[in-house]
DNA sequence: ATGGCCGCCCTAGGCGGA
């Protein structure tokens, strides 16, 4: 049995209901998370969706900021959110498809300043990734299952996650300290970095391009701060990774563009 | 190196994004 997961970061899912299904005509994912969908629960696009296939719907939004859902064609068992840092801000959700543990993030952003004192939003995204930590060093000791977690990580670990990692030290997504802590919580579950996998780490690999570029795609000052991670039940299970660079050049785009992995489940 | 653009919201300037 296979399992294709899309990540998108659709920044407004109102607004983008038609590049939503137009990715999932084009791709046909079993599985689409998506983060930033800006939008309540009960003013979900449910009915565009439906319509499409895509009838397993779970969500945890809110008006206006941040908010993840998990939209299926397969069904989604067992779906549940967790709070982070004592928040109820809509930043995580998880369902199981196909006997897979999906989790959908959407890790905070961290404002400007890279200094946890001067910056309550730098702080808010370290405790963030520390809690992630916990919580999955316990789950990989409850259980060996197969888990995948997928999301805007907002973090763009490797040195060739960004366009220049010189000039991106000191900005915020690719500081060594929130690095250090999202390295944590990959070795909290021994996670697998499945777009590294089919991609060597010398190669630049992005999935977000600024709207403030003149031109995305040839100044191609991008970040990887998408992800798509495997639990060690899950080695040697992933077939295929692609990103879809061109979705970023579509009419009215979100600055993400979607990650999708298959998997031999 | 900086500034550049988006989308949301009690529809207008402020906030958050990264």
């Amino acid at each position: 049995m296979s399992l294709k997961v899309a990540t998108w970061n659709i920044n407004s899912v109102r607004l983008r209901i038609d590049l939503v299904t137009k990715l999932l005509a084009d791709e046909a994912p079993d599985v689409l998370c998506l983060q930033e969908t800006k939008c309540p629960d009960d003013l979900f696009p449910e009915k565009a969706l439906h319509k499409a296939g895509y009838t397993h719907i779970v969500k945890s939004g809110q008006k206006g900021y941040h908010g993840v859902a998990i939209v299926a064609r397969v069904p989604l068992e067992n779906a549940s959110v967790k709070q982070f840092c004592g928040k109820q801000d809509c930043r995580h959700i998880q369902a199981t498809a196909k006997g897979v543990e999906i989790h959908n993030f959407y890790v905070p952003a961290g404002g400007d300043e890279p200094d946890p004192v001067k910056n309550e939003k730098f702080a808010h995204k370290l405790q963030f990734l520390d809690e992630m930590a916990t919580w999955f060093k316990r789950a990989k000791a409850k259980t060996t299952a197969k888990r995948v977690v997928v999301g805007d990580l907002n973090v763009a670990p490797l040195e060739h996650d960004v366009w220049s990692h010189k000039q991106m030290l000191k900005i915020v997504s690719h500081t060594p300290e929130e690095v250090a802590r999202f390295e944590a919580v990959v070795a909290a579950h021994k996670w697998i970095d499945v777009p590294r996998l089919f991609t060597p780490h010398d190669e630049k690999l992005y999935s977000w391009w600024s709207y403030r570029a003149k031109d995305w795609e040839t100044s191609n000052r991008g970040r990887r701060l998408d992800h798509i991670w495997a639990s060690p039940a899950l080695d040697g299970a992933a077939t295929g990774v692609k990103t879809l660079t061109h979705a970023r050049g579509w009419e009215r785009p979100s600055d993400h563009a979607p990650v999708i992995a298959d998997f031999a489940v």
